[in-house]
DNA sequence: AACCGGGTGGCAATCGGTTGCCATTAATTG
DNA sequence: CAATTAATGGCAACCGATTGCCACCCGGTT
């Protein structure tokens, strides 16, 4: 079923049934409706390929996440996909299995069979994203680069929040349990992290990096208990929870001798035990705004974007991992 | 960067250029080593969509899952994503909203796109179906359907497993809360408990159908409670730690009074509390087999499939939200 | 009557590869 | 040495849309 059936069917040339479908208001009204009722009765569906290699959109957005496992990049993802179904667009799922080469490299393959790309936590340095975002429209998430436009959560307010809710309840000794050192969120939290402490006239302690997963819980959750600290803020929930289960058994009382806060609230940190204070990222609007930035781009290709960030606002949940400093 | 430029710089056809790059003995080596020493000096990467269009296929492979957020279908784009990368596919992932019209409709829109399509948890009816495979190459995950090759886990298997554990622990009254009813693994994980209880003399009650998050948890958990069962089996995880949360709220015991058994072991079901004892499924495995299954019939389209259907085994991992029934 | 301009729709080039077919050349064989 | 065959590379048609340009028709002006 091609446009040059409809073609035939109709008695048009097949650069009026194009017309009809993409620009109905260049073809005359009874030519129009009579090819429209022809390509629904016939079930037609423009050809993606064929569209995409003449007029160069291909309608289909890249999303590029560093580990699908993650399950931070779960609401990222459906955040995205739902804003993309809406507008009729197409998600190519890719994982950079947390390399910053091969994140270069699939973006080089698939720069043509996009109309753009979102990066999720993207590994790449400043220069290179530089590049590419003048050569291919790019949403960075939770990353932020000079001339490319970007969705960041504020996870540095939210580390505030984290270390003032800690200190009221009478903590002093806090360490960061850091997460990949390729991470710009884990550095911007680190710095928010040391801004508030020396508000109250403390230093944070610093332990990592680590990886992302729950089994590198278990030696961050030993680093942690060897700074001595009485509380720990982490890089991520993935993290924390693996800390929650090393110390669980290792006998270590949560909260009573430890507090320890997470990030971004992840599926399970409220069902985890004991359940996990947390900065609440609004992960899949986050998404959803990645998507709509991108798209709103793409509109108005030539034109000055009107806002090149959208910070999104994130709170403290307070659950049952936190808790008064223990006496000493 | 096109073929032509690769040509004119290398002073052959476009043609030879493009054999040099996918037929590479179909042209001689010195010939053959000098276009592909330009193509990569010049970081050619050839068009998807141009490729597409003229040779139809597109090394892209369409997932449909029913629901993105839902965490058993991680684990199967994390394995199905690996499998593609390896054979240097695209993926696209496509959320049919657990909608059997959507999935159809977008199964229509992708269907030139793709080369072919995994359906994971189709909603579709078998006639359909049967259909869709016809003029596409198809391979099913948890979902069994004549001349369909799919792979399937073995979850009905498992249930006996959870069933013989249930009843070893002395539990007699043991009910089955129920998915989607349009689920077909839900019908299966059904009929494998009536079977199973009936080798001891027993009858399974059924509760439900729910839906399948965890909030459907909280209304399953007070129905379970009702049907007076001291055990539960519940159609997935998600549900199971709803139930598992509600239980908690409403001061029952678990397994004290009641034990919950899950199905598939996502994420979280090993430190929810208590941890779930529940049927591990291989799901990423089931992903990477589902794409070996459909990029190795693609391969040999003309031909007879050896194996139509792969069956997965499950096991039951036993935790701590099972345990002897209470003696009344 | 000659002219003008907007509304329509066709022609043909184009996007970037792929592939069947054929011509040329080189190698093998009787 | 003639003849058959294999290897190699070019030509050109095609895949299915999009789009710039032009021709035509028609009503309205002067």
């Amino acid at each position: 079923m091609t446009i040059n059936d409809i073609a035939a069917l109709t008695g048009v040339a097949a650069s009026t049934v194009s017309r009809a479908l993409s620009r109905p208001d260049r073809v005359n009204r009874v030519t129009r409706e009579r090819i429209q009722a022809a390509a629904r009765e016939l079930n037609y569906v423009p050809n993606t390929q064929a569209r995409a290699l003449s007029s160069g959109r291909t309608e289909t957005v890249a999303l590029l996440v560093s580990d699908a496992t993650n399950p931070f990049y779960f609401g990222l993802i459906r955040g995205a996909q739902q804003q993309l179904r809406a507008a009729g667009h197409a998600l190519l799922l890719i994982d950079t299995e947390d390399s910053a080469e091969l994140e270069n490299h699939l973006l080089h393959k698939v720069r043509r069979s996009v109309d753009g790309v979102i990066l999720a936590a993207s590994r790449l340095p400043e220069q290179t994203l530089s590049v590419i975002a003048a050569e291919l429209p790019v949403v960075t998430v939770n990353r932020n680069v000079p001339r490319v436009r970007s969705v960041v959560i504020d996870s540095p307010d939210g580390v505030m929040q984290a270390v003032e809710h800690l200190v009221s309840l009478d903590h002093r000794a806090i360490a960061y349990v850091a997460g990949p050192p390729s991470s710009w969120a884990n550095e911007a939290r680190w710095r928010a992290m040391r801004t508030a402490m020396a508000r109250h006239g403390l230093t944070a302690a610093r332990v990592g990096p680590f990886g992302v997963s729950r089994s590198s819980g278990s030696v961050a959750a030993d680093a942690l208990l060897n700074t001595g600290a009485t509380a720990g803020v982490t890089f991520n929930d993935l993290l924390a929870i693996g800390i929650l289960r090393r110390l669980a058994e290792r006998g270590v009382d949560v909260p009573g001798e430890i507090s320890v806060v997470g990030c971004d609230d992840i599926f399970g940190a409220d069902f985890c035990s004991p359940p996990l204070t947390t900065l609440t990222a609004p992960i899949e609007q986050a998404g959803r705004v990645a998507v709509s930035m991108l798209l709103d781009h793409l509109e108005h290709l030539g034109e000055t974007a009107s806002r090149q960030t959208v910070l999104l606002p994130t709170h403290l949940t307070i659950r049952q991992s936190s808790g008064p400093a223990p006496r000493r």
